[in-house]
DNA sequence: CTTTCCAATTGGAACGTTATAGGTAATACT
DNA sequence: AGTATTACCTATAACGTTCCAATTGGAAAG
């Protein structure tokens, strides 16, 4: 059959003897085609193995049916599991997904932003970087945007994140629960949206508590493994330790275990320790860990959702954004003991 | 400035008092534009931020600058990795992304595939399902298509991957060089080309070192933890178990590590274990994980340099097609130990 | 046997680019 | 002076769709 490259609406018309209006119709189920014709358009389609061209058709109805997803750095396992979230659905509605990875680099994510601008996608799904200006970008366009995880500063954006605050005061409460007095955390970077929340949500816990928070036991900055090494260790060798340890992300916590084992310490006999973001591996490791989960299929799946509304029926210029917040889950294991 | 949502090539020459092939011309350097008339359309494009329309220039020219990469769950982390170094060198390319994941369902996959085409993708990177039909698809559309890490049957394709035999051969190598004779593999999924390779590589080594190949050291199947949980025991409650245990893929490996903590054997004093791929949570793991890596990120940036080889002169009808092995690396730690 | 009406069908003009062929001046060569 | 040559520049026809306005051909009504 399909013996050229590629056949055209036009190719199909002549076949079934009608017009190409005919077949777009057909297509598009966008006026009533007689049982006949159509009968015959869909048999000289499918003889012709006859695919339409989305760029055609994109360059036509001004829109493209693809949005842009762009995160920081698609290596954290994080993002991933949001992204097969969004995939699924937008697979489901018919979206295709163009994925840009901008590296925590905020002139490529920028870059990203206008490449997508300029294919026409419908809207992007975002996970910022420190000091965005896509909020600026998009809204010049008039394209719709979703932040998700990270937020900016701002508060006119639409996004989907977890509930970072409860998240890091259920961290919090659970360690307390246990009997906990001296909780170490290592924040993050608190430039982050989700690390300062999840500090917030931590002193808001400790307060509720009549907890004291000590200076020495906060320790912020970067989110690598080198960084939670070189903090546990300086919350480690601390005249009268903390006999809890929060890590705001999964890299430190990684880095806190790796100074623990380093000084023999045994856990949860001799501390606790607890981390946020829960991996496959976390059930497996000695011992298994203790995490606070994000829904990171969720996350990904009500972002496109909220997307693909704001795509269908554009809401005024001057309604209010929405904020979808998703609870954390909290899982409790074996790192974490009473004490 | 730019007070309109839209501005086309039109505006911009409106603007700049030239004809839109003027503005064309600046844009793609295609012929000679004298200089002053070449500044007066920059400073109109710069005025009104003009974008060109990349849907538009894709239905003219028939290329997208887009490429297509379809993977089987996004949420195995070896594919994350090899993402990045596809984006990367996309990205410097000129490339955007289309990203699918086909969950390992093979009608998912064509329809990806389709889905892909009808978008005019210039060319698709492609880690396939089982008995994949996607190499016969893409060669009726005409467009380049590269298979990485999952290796269909047939040998006409183009392709990129760990050389997974000389994997196999070396991790079995290496605990035959520690003095292990008895050495069990758990095989995992014989009907992806990894996994056949390195059960190949296993045995190559083992016949030269002239062990005998047990069939009850060999398990395969499945490919999850659950499986690894249960292969793992019944090589374990052998009456002559092996002393070494060789997991095909990640998830096997922590089945393994299950199986082993439930019966309280200690690695390495009474089992060697050892995985193919490493993360980073591999190396903090107690004992450290020894495992083969791949090298993903080198995965990624040679099969987009080779399809955009492949997109930029295509070769002709009969021409060879190009096979890309990748050496894999053994990164010994603490799991593996001298018999 | 007209006329009216409605549903089914089609022609053709966009959408925003690129590329080719042709046009126009200015300069260089007989 | 007439003709080539050069160097820019532009008009215009696509690319493959969609969609509106216009057309057609019956059937129903007069």
């Amino acid at each position: 059959m399909a013996e050229r490259v590629k056949y055209t609406m036009r190719d199909v018309a002549r076949l079934a003897g009608v017009s190409t209006s005919t077949v777009s119709a057909v297509l598009n189920e966008s006026v009533v085609v007689s049982p006949q014709r159509k009968e015959r358009v869909m048999a000289a389609m499918s003889a012709l193995d006859y695919q339409p061209d989305a760029i055609a058709r994109s360059l036509k109805t001004g829109r493209s049916n693809a949005i842009g997803v762009i995160i920081p750095d698609i290596t954290n396992a994080f993002y991933p599991e949001v992204i097969r979230g969004v995939e699924l659905a937008a697979q489901t509605a018919g979206y295709s997904v163009l994925l840009c990875d901008s590296n925590e680099d905020r002139t490529v994510e920028e870059r990203h932003l206008s490449a997508l601008f300029s294919r026409r996608v419908d809207g992007v799904i975002l996970a910022c970087c420190v000091n965005s200006r896509a909020s600026e970008l998009a809204a010049r366009h008039r394209i719709p945007v979703i932040f998700i995880d990270r937020l900016p500063h701002s508060n006119a954006i639409n996004s989907v994140c977890t509930d970072n605050v409860a998240a890091g005061q259920m961290a919090t409460e659970h360690l307390v629960g246990l009997g906990h007095k001296r909780i170490g955390m290592l924040a993050g970077h608190l430039g982050l949206s989700p690390h300062h929340d999840r500090l917030e949500g931590f002193r808001k816990a400790m307060q509720e508590a009549h907890l004291p928070i000590l200076d020495e036991y906060l320790i912020a900055g970067n989110v690598q493994v080198e960084d939670g090494v070189l903090a546990g260790h300086r919350l480690l060798e601390l005249p009268n330790p903390p006999t809890a340890i929060l890590a705001s992300n999964n890299k430190l916590l990684l880095g806190v275990l790796q100074a623990v084992e380093e000084r023999n310490i045994e856990i949860p006999k001799d501390l606790s320790v607890l981390g946020f973001d829960d991996y496959l591996w976390n059930m497996h490791f000695s011992p298994r860990l203790t995490a606070v989960a994000q829904l990171t299929g969720e996350i990904g799946r009500r972002s496109f959702e909220l997307l693909h509304q704001l795509i269908q029926n554009p809401p005024k210029e001057d309604a209010a954004p929405t904020h979808v917040l998703i609870p954390a889950e909290l899982r409790i294991r074996n790192s974490t003991a009473s004490r």
